[in-house]
RNA sequence: GGAGGCUUAGCGAAGUGGCCAAACGCAGCAGACUGUAAAUCUGUUCUCUUACGAGUUCGGUGGUUCGAAUCCAUCAGCCUCCA
């Protein structure tokens, strides 16, 4: 064990230092003290500590609340330490037997191959590869016998078991929790154990299972590791965490034009998180930002413009980011048709002598999905043929090469006879 | 092994024989306004039909009835309790 007062003063400082940044946006370390230790240990041994994080190998898709914590292992590759990726290959090829096909899929290996790969080639915008381990859980796990697995489930009571927050909440209102459920906190805990990790890290909600790997690592003899739980981001709607399956997230991978417009649709109270949290700013810039808010020095859209920059910048590069503030000024400020516009080929099987009723028309482009939802939208005005308004829901037209059909601020073609 | 309950549009949730294409909330879409695809307000949200109107929906199937989301039978899935 390493005595504080025999670092020495550069040392100890480089300690600090490490420390200021690692607690920086976290909710919780769990326990400090215990982590400013190892952080000693590694400043004076040179040798980095290891930073865990479990991936759900199912949805390969990175979005900006999944950034929350990658941002903060890109602190850590900063500081010199070592990034340990997990893809729960494991958990993901026993799939979740609770019948509810659609929540959880059965993986193939294939699958998980396929989507790590894409794991990486998101996750590789943030984090530093040559800092970078990746690890399938299967590797340890799948190799344990049932005895194996009986003993680790041996170290841990219900009771225990019970004090996560969710299945207490089931276990209290009467829903059902399946055995198997209690195996994903010991496996994942287990993963700490083969790997020896330093600190994990997760969302305030992974608390239970953070704290497990230092449980276990404890049963099987290891050093325990550190927990360190982040916040979670609420996602565009301003109330549910971000997540796909509720559609209120902005994918890293997405289009730049998406990315941004979809950051100025939250709500603008949440800018500043979202600017503390998923983006790489400073933290002067981020106090010059809260104060010139707060005194109306800063106009919020303006912030929120330079937010969706930000994030565009981020994945896509400076000019992406240029060219997606152009296109939003020109579409949604300035309501005019934007510079590029997709063409879509019309066939002259639609026509009836060169002529097509207006709601065909809009089915026929992809516009809209249905005659009826097509019909709705010409009678709500959303419509225009070349800037012109049409809200005669029967009107016929003769559509030419090149005539501009949009539906909506946000649906354009350009009608390509053929 | 036994008893009971549940299954309604994208989600949540009303409806228990005709007035039900089905209340309401959320989400979505659109319009107005604006500071933005924020906020707010309004409209709208099964499909086909130029209109009138028509067709298919309430876990599956088969019945009862002039008529069913609503009653009966049966199958499936989900849940709770007792043993």
């Amino acid at each position: 064990m390493i005595k504080w007062e025999e670092l020495t003063r550069e040392q100890q400082s480089e300690v600090e230092r490490q420390l200021e940044w690692i607690r920086r946006g976290v909710v919780e370390i769990v326990p400090e003290e215990e982590l400013k230790h190892k952080i000693a240990r590694s400043v004076v041994s040179g040798k980095p500590l290891k930073v865990k994080l479990g991936l759900d190998p199912s949805a390969p898709d990175i979005h900006v609340g999944h950034t929350v914590v990658l941002q903060k292992l890109r602190q850590f590759q900063q500081l010199g330490h070592q990034v340990q990726l997990i893809i729960g290959d494991f958990t993901g090829r026993i799939g979740d037997p609770t019948g509810k096909s659609e929540t959880r899929k059965q993986l193939t290996e294939e699958d998980v191959k396929r989507n790590a790969e894409t794991y990486k080639q998101q996750i590789y915008k943030i984090l530093d590869p040559k800092q970078t381990e990746v690890y399938y859980n299967s590797e340890w796990l799948s190799p344990l016998t049932f005895a194996d697995v009986v003993e680790l489930s041996a170290k841990l009571t219900v009771a225990r078991m019970l004090e996560r927050d969710d299945f207490s909440k089931r276990y209290a209102a009467g829903q059902p929790i399946h055995i198997h459920e209690f195996f994903y906190p010991l496996m994942q805990g287990y993963d700490s154990v083969a790997l020896e990790s330093d600190i994990e890290l997760g969302g305030t909600d992974q608390k239970f299972n953070l704290l497990m790997g230092r449980t276990l690592q404890k049963e099987y003899g290891k050093e325990t590791q550190i927990a360190i739980m982040l916040p979670l981001l609420e996602g565009l709607d301003g109330v549910n965490k971000m997540s796909k399956s509720l559609g209120n997230y902005i994918g890293i991978d997405e289009q730049p034009n998406e990315i941004y417009g979809k950051a100025m649709s939250i709500p603008d109270e949440l800018m500043v998180k979202y600017y503390e949290l998923a983006t790489d700013i400073s933290n002067e810039e981020l106090q010059q930002l809260r104060e010139g808010l707060a005194s109306g020095a800063v106009h919020p859209r303006d912030a929120k413009m330079r937010l969706a920059g930000t994030f565009v910048r981020m994945y896509h590069g400076e000019a992406a980011a240029q060219e997606a503030e152009r296109h939003f000024v020109t579409v949604f400020q300035q309501r005019a048709l934007p510079d590029e516009i997709e063409e879509i080929a019309l066939p002259a099987s639609e026509l009836d002598g060169g002529k097509i009723r207006i709601v065909k028309l809009l089915v026929a482009l992809g516009l809209q999905s249905s005659n009826s939802e097509a019909r709705r939208s010409v009678q709500q005005g959303a419509v225009r043929i070349n800037e012109q308004r049409i809200d005669d829901p029967n009107a016929e037209l003769t559509p030419q090469d090149g005539d501009i059909v949009q539906v909506g601020k946000r649906k354009f073609a350009k009608v390509k006879l053929g």
